[in-house]
RNA sequence: GGUCCCAUCGUUUAAUGGUUAGGACGCCAGGUUUUCAUCCUGGUAAUCCGGGUUCGAUUCCCGGUGGGAUCACCA
């Protein structure tokens, strides 16, 4: 396969959608399997929704997803004379022509056509002015925008996930290609600089798929080879409707914040609407590429399945190795990882969906909380049974030594060796035991803390719940 | 309203002109376990509707219905 260029084209909005990220990686999947560049291009010609520093943020995001770009960012702002000089060709050979409509005329003809029930198209009022007069206009300074001339016919979209979608040119509108402001719209930019970028393949949401017969003319307009197109479907809400922020997070670092891995956060948003195999859900980046077929993408909309990310991101923390694990938590803690926190951390990773559950799950591990009495009695036992035999397993403990603390098997091991020998039930024992080293009804199992907390500070919580009896 | 796209369990996907329509998440039940989580086993549940083509349609075709996108000097 010939080496694909594709680029992302996000505008600046300050964050990153997880469409963005989905059409992204398939942009880079497609890249890296055959040798091509993947390029990141800001598209930020409308200046009116300008956000200070969203570039940065947005390319921090993909520096913290493992996500790189061989090319970029060109910023499409600073490339105001590439689309200066294409207009102008455009208008030369009369594929463009400008137009002084006010925007009250606008949208008082757009409103009757609504009324009338036919569809809004600009009534090509200013394509009927003469040379002169359009001087006369433009010397003057009179307000203008610059609009493709739409010609007849009809075009067929030749879309990667849909096949062949036709257009009819009559349903097309002379669409503003330069502003008033000078700055080009965007299908004037994405024509332009895919040319200029050599793209190769164009991957973009289906909602551009009704403006991209309108880019197929403007690149024969300029005798521009026409890129191949894959539009893919649309993430949605739980409702099926177009993801929103009202019905969840949207944005990428919304999901990172909370403690979502950038792995399952890849691996998820890609496999959404797309699976590569049909017989696994979970893939590893290298997979992802090697694997990679945008033929295969689905047509329609997919829901985001919350539940279905929480399951993926609790596999990959357990994937995770030791290192990875207290790297990767430490912006979710508010504590010094010690020595202590990294066995509680190596414990509780099993039971969180996200990093951010965390700092809950391992704060009983820091000081002994107080607790109910009653708690520590299991519920086929009492208070004397419960004293009995947290005082017979202290003298267990007791009897251990330090480096008997390194294995939690070895923990195990002499415990139940203690209740066998004395014929005792597990549950009289350990669920003393367990609530007196968490102080919780719900927790990890006492040997797993006894290894967290060693041998001293467990003696010391053992003998507190002993008291407490 | 015009144009366009889409349609398999609740969700996400697989498959095929002939299958008991498969997997995953969720849910339910059982097992392991002192508890929770994990883990293991089992179960629940789907081809939108109507025609046509065909020996046979979930698959191909047409129509309907439903959902979605778009119709800006936003991208």
């Amino acid at each position: 396969m010939k080496p694909a260029r594709t680029r992302i084209a996000p505008s600046p909005t300050g964050y990153m959608h997880v469409g963005t990220l989905r059409t992204a990686l398939f942009s880079y999947f497609l890249a890296h399997q055959t040798g091509g560049q993947f390029i990141l291009r800001i598209e930020d010609t409308d200046r009116t929704r300008f956000v200070e520093g969203a570039t940065e943020s947005l390319i921090k995001t993909f520096k913290d997803l493992g996500i790189e770009f061989d090319e970029g960012p060109f910023v499409q702002s600073e490339r105001l004379t590439e689309y200066k000089i294409h207009a102008d060709r455009l208008l030369a050979d009369s594929n463009a022509y400008y137009c002084f409509c006010s925007r009250d005329r606008l949208e008082e003809m757009r409103k009757q056509q609504q009324e009338t029930k036919q569809t809004p198209k600009y009534d090509r009022a200013c394509l009927k002015l003469t040379s002169d007069e359009i001087q006369k206009k433009l010397d003057s300074g009179e307000n203008h925008v610059i609009r493709m001339k739409i010609p007849e016919g009809e075009t067929i979209v030749k879309d990667l996930v849909r096949g062949n979608v036709k257009f009819n040119h009559s349903d097309i509108d002379d669409q503003v290609i330069v502003k008033s402001d000078g700055y080009p719209t965007y299908h004037l930019a994405v024509v332009v600089d895919d040319f200029l970028m050599n793209i190769t393949h164009v991957i973009r949401g289906e909602e551009w798929l009704p403006s991209t017969p309108k880019h197929i003319i403007l690149q024969k307009m300029f005798d521009f080879d026409i890129p191949q197109f894959a539009h893919v479907p649309l993430l949605l809400n739980p409702d099926k409707t177009k993801l929103s922020k009202r019905q969840g997070d949207v944005a990428v670092e919304d999901y990172l914040k909370k403690g979502y891995l950038p792995q399952a956060l890849i691996n998820f948003i890609s496999t959404l609407g797309y699976n590569p195999t049909g017989d696994r859900e979970v893939y590893t980046m290298q997979e992802l590429i090697d694997l990679f077929d945008i033929t295969k993408v689905k047509s329609s909309g997919a829901v985001m399945n919350i539940e279905k990310l929480d399951w993926m991101n609790n596999h990959y923390i357990k994937e995770l190795s030791d290192e990875e694990l207290f790297v990767m938590a430490k912006p979710f803690l508010s504590m010094e990882i010690d020595k202590t926190i990294q066995k509680a951390l190596l414990i509780e990773r099993e039971r969180v969906n996200r990093l951010e559950e965390l700092e809950e799950k391992i704060t009983p591990y820091l000081k002994a909380t107080s607790y109910a009495k009653e708690s520590l009695i299991w519920k086929k036992a009492d208070a004397l049974d419960a004293k009995k035999n947290l005082e017979g397993v202290l003298g267990v403990i007791e009897n251990l030594n330090d480096p008997d603390f390194d294995k939690i098997e070895t923990l195990e091991g002499e415990v139940k060796k203690y209740i066998e020998r004395e014929g005792l039930q597990n549950g009289n024992v350990l669920w003393p035991l367990r609530v007196a080293l968490s102080g919780q009804e719900k927790s990890a199992s006492p040997f797993e803390l006894l290894w967290v907390f060693g041998r001293e500070q467990g003696i010391e919580r053992i003998k507190k719940a002993i008291s407490l009896l």
